[in-house]
DNA sequence: CTTGGGGACCAC
DNA sequence: TGGTCCCCAAGT
């Protein structure tokens, strides 16, 4: 068992597969599945996965394993399996999916250097390289380029005078402190005091002070403690007198925090006939899909918790998943204050380095419960004992780059090979969930009551085109302005909801109706007012705004649209005795600011919470008693078949903020569309009837959960290759369905131009095609020539977004 | 006859 | 992805 069969890390269609590499002598004991290995590769050193130690190989000049990366191996061998899996299900490369697993602070860094050959020296080169060799013959490749001596570096090469190096880099470091302690037994460090002279006063407090204490201490404390240098203690340690030590430290980003420690909360019946199933098929090890649909406040959490208390007893562990936007401290605390140091907590919000410590914590089973977003489900977990989902119809659990994965997929293929139930929270499920769970699919279980027996908020629908009509022309409807002023007298806290998305403040002319766009991109750039620029959100050109409009030097140009900024200016205006608090990206841009500002609005600090999708979500403050949703028909108009979805969905998430404690809750709901069903039955908080109405939509446009659909993209700096492409693409597609598939195409993508790439699509609709996937791998390895011409071909399996 | 740029192909 | 090899076309 001497060779290795590697996945290396060059994300191309060629190099998907396993090489076979020699594993030199002394590396035959340690190098198992699963570690990250150096390899040469062509003419460099890369990274790879090995995923299979054997005795032979078809090969027969292999070359030999440089070293290994990892003493343990960083993919266990189910995860090993699992990327095979997302590869064949997303048509990822096996090295995205293995990269995906692991925490960014794994994957490799390289870098390239130019290095004086063995036995040349300096005095070899031209006089012009000789400054940029100085310092101990190494030159970063980088400054090659930058200084333009590449061709001359390549001539001394080749001349053998130069080599070209390359070198395999870990992102981060493990932290590590450093300990000192006596080396020596005390009565020698007493002896030594005396014998030092009488101005080395510092190392003498140094000494005393470990007379007091025999143990180690941490080099920064005793600096601090003594008020001494570290040169004092680096004396000590020369002379032997003390001993350093390293000692590995995990980043804790939450070791400054208390948690108050909470037990299991008694059930209401609702709760307690929900979880028994949940319960049972812990006990009995069954793998069943639960779909847990409970109105907002009705105690979801809860019986999460309770589901993982049982896994942790029974010695297995848990995964649990939340949005991104809801992974606020709030949520933070309910798990660490259940379970305490047996919760990891992944989010967005870690540097790399504490992620990384947190994923170190359950590689070494040091916790039972990851608590995370998305990228979470791949925890290492070895003994799955339940996987939960909560919001399970959020977006935000499909991955939009490669591997394109739904983590409710990956969830439900962990969950089968370790024989656990998964759980689906949420209180508007997905049409598919609830569809499924319709089909029994997935078991469904209620909760259709919020505990302590609170009604839902009351919610009033504002016609807007009516408040036009009768001369209110403000952003406010009075009805609102009106409950926003009584809020305020009664000392009650109010949110304000604004759907940024399609309200994104553009730039238009008001004479002539030009829109500032992006040259690159087909699509107007977003107003910034920090700076009065504007950028393009996807290829990020940036520019002032223009003072006069480039087609009819009108003056009258301005930014449109309702940003977060606009309207805090707004109600600056109308109602300037109110506090009001923020929160977009803008504002939550620097680490912390998220907590910060939700802590002031907790300890009542402001009157008004105005923000974007991220105060839609896991809000539960008791004062609120009024939510207003400025505009809610905005998302309506996307080019996306779920837009009613996710309009009924963010509608009564927002709407579920209000009134969840002592206080009743009303909720106010702006709208020009007040006709539309999902406007109108998000009002009435009537779920069923809205899945009802909208199932028999997607029936008719052959949308999921009726059809499952992929999308191919297509982009070139050409338009017509382009469309030349995409052409020959729907028709190789149309060949190779059923009749009863539906193949849309060729069209411009909903957004044609992209960082002047041009985009076309086709969007193929289908019940049961098995034939498809070969299909589309053919399709993507057909136009892996094609790339190096600048034409690439993405293709998304049960696409999210139709971009 | 050199130089340099672009495309095809390869890497265990 | 980076390198090399090969071909073709423009330049001295």
């Amino acid at each position: 068992m001497e060779i290795a069969a590697v996945i290396v890390d060059v994300p191309t269609k060629q190099t998907d597969k396993s090489f076979d590499y020699l594993i030199p002598e002394q590396w035959r004991e340690t190098i198992q599945p699963g570690m990250r290995v150096v390899v040469p590769f062509g003419p460099r050193n890369i990274q790879g996965f090995v995923t299979e130690i054997k005795a032979e190989s078809e090969f027969n000049q292999l070359r030999e394993i440089i070293e290994p990366m990892d003493l343990k191996p960083v993919l266990n061998q189910e995860l090993l399996e699992l990327g095979n899996w997302l590869t064949e299900n997303t048509l990822c490369f096996k090295i995205f999916a293995y990269q995906a697993m692991l925490p960014a602070a794994l994957k490799a860094k390289y870098e390239k250097k130019v290095k004086l050959a063995p036995g040349a020296v300096i005095s070899d080169l031209p006089e012009v390289l000789h400054s940029y060799f100085q310092h101990n013959g190494v030159l970063n490749w980088e400054e090659a380029l930058k200084s333009g001596i590449v061709s001359l570096l390549q001539r001394e090469s080749a001349k053998g005078h130069l080599e070209v190096i390359y070198e395999v880099k870990e992102r981060v470091k493990k932290k590590k402190v450093r300990y000192v302690q006596p080396h020596v037994p005390p009565d020698r460090l007493k002896e030594e005091m005396d014998r030092l002279p009488g101005n080395a006063e510092k190392q003498k407090k140094v000494l005393a002070f470990f007379l007091e204490q025999k143990n180690a201490i941490e080099l920064s404390q005793l600096v601090a403690n003594l008020n001494i240098s570290s040169a004092t203690v680096k004396a000590l340690i020369d002379k032997k007198l003390l001993t350093e030590s390293e000692m590995e430290v995990y980043r804790d980003p939450y070791e400054n925090r208390v948690f108050e420690r909470t037990r299991a909360l008694p059930l209401t019946e609702d709760q307690a006939k929900a979880i028994a199933p949940i319960l049972n098929a812990i006990e009995t090890n069954s793998h069943e899909v639960f779909l847990l649909y409970g109105v907002t406040g009705s105690g979801k959490t809860e019986i999460y918790l309770q589901s993982i208390q049982q896994v942790i007893e029974k010695g297995q562990e848990a995964i649990v998943l939340v949005p991104e936007i809801s992974l606020t401290p709030q949520m933070v605390n309910r798990f660490k204050g259940r379970f305490g140091d047996l919760v990891a907590v992944l989010h967005s919000g870690l540097s790399a380095g504490e992620k990384y410590d947190e994923w170190r914590k359950i590689q070494r089973k040091e916790v039972k419960v990851v608590v995370g977003a998305r990228s979470a489900i791949f925890a290492p977990f070895e003994n799955l004992g339940i996987i939960i989902i909560d919001e399970e119809h959020e977006t935000s659990y499909k991955q939009e780059e490669m591997p394109r994965y739904h983590a409710k997929e990956v969830a439900i293929e962990r969950a089968k090979t370790y024989n656990c139930p998964v759980v689906l929270g949420s209180a508007t499920p997905s049409l598919e969930s609830f569809a499924r769970s319709q089909k029994n699919v997935y078991q469904l279980l209620t909760l259709p009551s919020r505990m302590n027996k609170q009604t839902l908020p009351s919610v009033e629908i504002i016609d807007m085109r009516e408040e036009l009509r009768s001369g209110n022309r403000s952003m406010f409807s009075r009805k609102l302005f009106e409950m926003l002023k009584d809020r305020i007298e009664k000392k009650q806290q109010s949110v304000l909801f604004l759907n940024k998305r399609g309200h994104s403040s553009f730039v238009m002319c008001r004479d002539c109706g030009y829109v500032v766009n992006c040259p690159n991109c087909d699509i107007s750039l977003t107003y910034h007012r920090a700076g009065g620029q504007m950028k393009c959100h996807y290829c990020g050109y940036e520019t002032y705004v223009p003072k006069v409009c480039p087609e009819c030097s009108s003056e009258y140009i301005r930014y449109f649209g309702t940003g977060t900024q606009k309207v805090e200016d707004e109600l600056g205006k109308i109602l300037p005795e109110a506090k009001v608090i923020r929160m977009d990206v803008d504002t939550t841009g620097k680490k912390g600011s998220h907590e910060r500002l939700l802590k002031d609005f907790q300890d009542g600090k402001a009157d008004i919470l105005l923000g974007t999708q991220m105060i839609a979500k896991g809000l539960d403050f008791p004062n609120i008693t009024l939510v207003g949703v400025l505009s809610a028909d905005t998302m309506l108009h996307l080019p996306d078949f779920r837009s009613s979805e996710k309009t009924f969905q963010l509608l009564t998430q927002v709407s579920g903020r209000a009134g969840r404690h002592q206080l009743p809750g009303e909720v106010i709901i702006q709208t020009y569309t007040p006709e539309h069903y999902s406007i109108e039955l998000a009002g009435k908080q009537d779920y069923d009837l809205f899945y009802q109405r909208e199932m028999m939509i997607r029936k008719l446009h052959h949308y999921p959960p009726f059809y499952y659909l992929s999308l191919i993209t297509v982009s070139h700096e050409q338009l017509m290759t382009v469309v030349a492409a995409t052409e020959k693409i729907v028709n190789f597609v149309r060949s190779q369905v059923s009749s009863e598939a539906v193949v849309l195409g060729p069209a411009a993508s909903p957004i044609p131009r992209i960082n002047n790439r041009y985009r076309y699509q086709c969007l193929i609709k289908y019940k049961r095609e098995p034939n498809l996937n070969a299909a589309l791998k053919i399709i993507l390895d057909q136009h892996q020539k094609d790339a190096a011409k600048g034409l690439q071909v993405s293709i998304d399996v049960n696409p999210f977004i139709l971009m």
